[in-house]
RNA sequence: GCCGGUGUAGCUCAGCGGUAGAGCGGCUCUCUCGUAAAGAGCAGGUCACAGGUUCGAAUCCUGUCACCGGCUCCA
């Protein structure tokens, strides 16, 4: 490592033993205020950190100032932050009145030292680090509050969460503030409805429900072309499954006594009824059982464009992010045990490839075997090995994240950032155990004995709802023009130039161009104007000159006036950017 | 589903017990215009929905629904 970034590593591990410190001084602040609090715990995070409370109440804004007040006090009051350690008997005695800190101290193994940090009066349980005294706290703020389950755990008592955060300079905080409200500004949900891609409506159509205008359903098909295209390189084969079946064969695939409560069931009688799809994946077994397989077939790449619809619980909408029907780049691989770490390198390419051509930045992970499991360990093991052998040739690092899998078997998955730095998994690629034992399913090995194949779940763009939410963000509107809905919006100075403007548009479609008039009656500037709003990437201004000459005026949403070129120049300039 | 906040015109928001407002957008007319907002006029709202309190409710209270920030869950 070399001294700069020694000296980066070091100024974020000051930040964050500052803000550590801040919750501290926080949870401090509180007990001052409210006695009869509980305290839960008190991390940093991301960009900030938070403190949980058990309170007879909520916290409301109105707090806030009385909090950061009494914050403001303990700072001045600068305690040294002293660390001490008990035996584990003494800690007890000494957090009687604190059930959550002693819940921690009981969970904790035994060999682990248990530490306590004190600054005036507030002793808390923490394994620290901290800054040396409350007066290095330098500027904060208190940001939001909510709900959180004690230990997350949807069981357990919900706290009081208080948010903040804390930098060493004022100018750091309003940087701080300044980007969150720049990445406002690029929410997907806003700039949707801006850009006219998308709508939904919750009142009358229900809640997670879209519905794609237009131009957002011309972006979709753009994508989902694409998508199409590559997997027809990679030779997956598309199929088309109901978006109905019997509740018989969700029964058997497992999902009506694991997956129910989020499933759609039409027509329940007797126990009997139909259930709409809420994975690809049994429709994809029946295809594969359905006739005799050979050894020679594998392996079979069965993909398709899935449209499924679960049931979320309700307050867990979110835009396009998290959404009740949405349509995934489903693929099931099915393959002999020797071709599964080829099929698994070829998806991680596959996937890089696919998030590479956007720029994303993305974090994969690999999810090892939870608690609720199927599967005997020789083969979670083996999968696990699989996927992690797989990786080491594809060049990807994932972390490790035990537990965390799906009962049928191991994954690694890619997760994307938002606008606001949350992430979202998208790309998927998953072991599974369980539907080919379920269906029974098998091939004839070159021994003329059946074998039950091994089947690889995928999905790279995830669902295309949350992809192109992501996308919004991303580009904040301005997509690259291969994908822009609209490409180039024709801009007639005057009612007489509409002819023109029509046959060029005919000629800009010809070439494969999506095309748009402005033919409403406003002044060039106020066209402009508008066209740079909604972010279309050329706009061609036609007057007399133009008809004239037989020529374009090109404006580019992000360089400005090109001057005026024929449709020839103008179509080469655009193929060239298309293929960026 | 849980905790909190918020629902007023297509959008952004003001009004917060006494006759529903503005800007943008839309429509009509005038103008026929040269690279980020021409001018004038008009239309548009059971103030989310349902109850309640009150002489009187957009405004106060309760419930439902939805949205927003989190938690949980997940593509």
């Amino acid at each position: 490592m070399n001294e700069r970034a020694e000296q980066i590593m070091d100024d974020s591990e000051a930040l964050d033993r500052m803000r550590h410190t801040a919750s501290h001084v926080m949870a401090q602040a509180v007990c001052r205020l409210f006695p009869e609090v509980k305290l839960g715990i008190g991390p940093t995070i991301q960009d900030g950190f938070y403190y949980d409370f058990l309170f007879g109440r909520e916290f409301s804004r109105d707090d806030f100032a009385a909090i950061e007040a009494e914050m403001k006090r303990i700072i001045k009051e600068s305690f040294p932050l002293e660390r001490f350690v008990l035996s584990r008997e003494d800690a007890l005695e000494r957090t009687a009145d604190q059930p959550f800190k002693r819940e921690l101290i009981r969970d904790l193994p035994p060999e682990e030292e248990i530490s306590f940090y004190r600054q005036g009066e507030f002793t808390d349980l923490c394994r620290g680090p901290h800054a040396a005294t409350t007066r290095e706290v330098k500027v904060f703020r208190i940001l939001s509050t909510s709900g959180a389950y004690w230990r997350g755990d949807e069981k357990q008592p919900m706290l009081q969460r208080i948010y903040g955060t804390a930098f060493f300079t004022k100018g750091e905080l309003a940087a701080y503030l300044k980007r969150l409200k720049e990445a406002e500004k690029r929410d997907h949900r806003k700039l949707g409805a801006r850009l006219g891609l998308f709508e939904t409506f919750p009142e009358e159509a229900g809640s997670g429900m879209v519905f794609w205008l237009e131009e957002g359903a011309k972006l979709r098909e753009t994508l989902l072309s694409w998508a199409r295209r590559i997997n027809e390189q990679e030779e997956y084969k598309e199929v088309i499954t109901p978006h109905l079946i019997h509740t018989k064969m969700w029964e058997k695939s497992g999902h009506l006594a694991n997956f129910k409560s989020h499933m759609f069931i039409a027509m329940e009688e007797d126990g009997e009824g139909m259930g709409v799809k809420p994975m690809n994946c049994p429709g994809h077994m029946l295809l594969f059982g359905r006739k005799r397989r050979s050894y020679r077939e594998l392996p079979i790449r069965m993909a398709e464009f899935g449209t499924v619809y679960r049931n979320e619980k309700g307050g867990t909408m979110h835009g396009l992010f998290r959404v009740r029907g949405f349509t995934q780049d489903d693929a099931h691989i099915f393959c002999r045990p020797d071709q599964l770490q080829g099929e698994i390198v070829a998806v991680l390419n596959h996937t890089r490839m696919i998030l590479e051509r956007f720029g994303f930045k993305w974090r994969t992970f690999l999810k090892g075997r939870p608690e609720k499991s199927i599967g005997d360990d020789s083969a979670w093991e083996r999968a696990e090995k699989a996927l992690e052998e797989a990786a080491v040739v594809a060049g990807i690092e994932p972390v490790f994240v035990p537990k965390d899998g799906a009962f049928y078997g191991p994954k690694i998955d890619f997760e994307i950032e938002d606008a606001l730095g949350r992430d979202w998994q998208c790309s998927t690629i998953q072991i599974d155990f369980n539907l080919p034992e379920r269906f029974n399913l098998k091939y004839v090995n070159e021994h003329d004995v059946e074998e039950a194949p091994v089947l690889i779940h995928r999905a790279i763009f995830g669902s295309f709802e949350r992809f192109i939410g992501i996308l919004i963000e991303h580009y904040g509107g301005s997509f690259p023009l291969w994908l822009a809905p609209v490409q180039a919006i024709i801009l007639p100075i005057a009612d007489r130039h509409q002819e023109t403007a029509v046959a060029l548009a005919t000629h800009l479609e010809s070439a494969g161009i999506r095309p748009k008039i402005e033919g409403r009656n406003e002044t060039i500037g106020k066209k402009i104007r508008a066209a740079e709003i909604q972010r279309v990437p050329y706009m061609l201004v036609l007057g007399d000159r133009e008809a004239e000459n037989a020529t374009v005026s090109v404006r580019h949403r992000d360089e400005g006036d090109l001057g005026s070129m024929t449709t020839t120049e103008l179509l080469a300039r655009m193929e060239a950017e298309k293929a960026v």
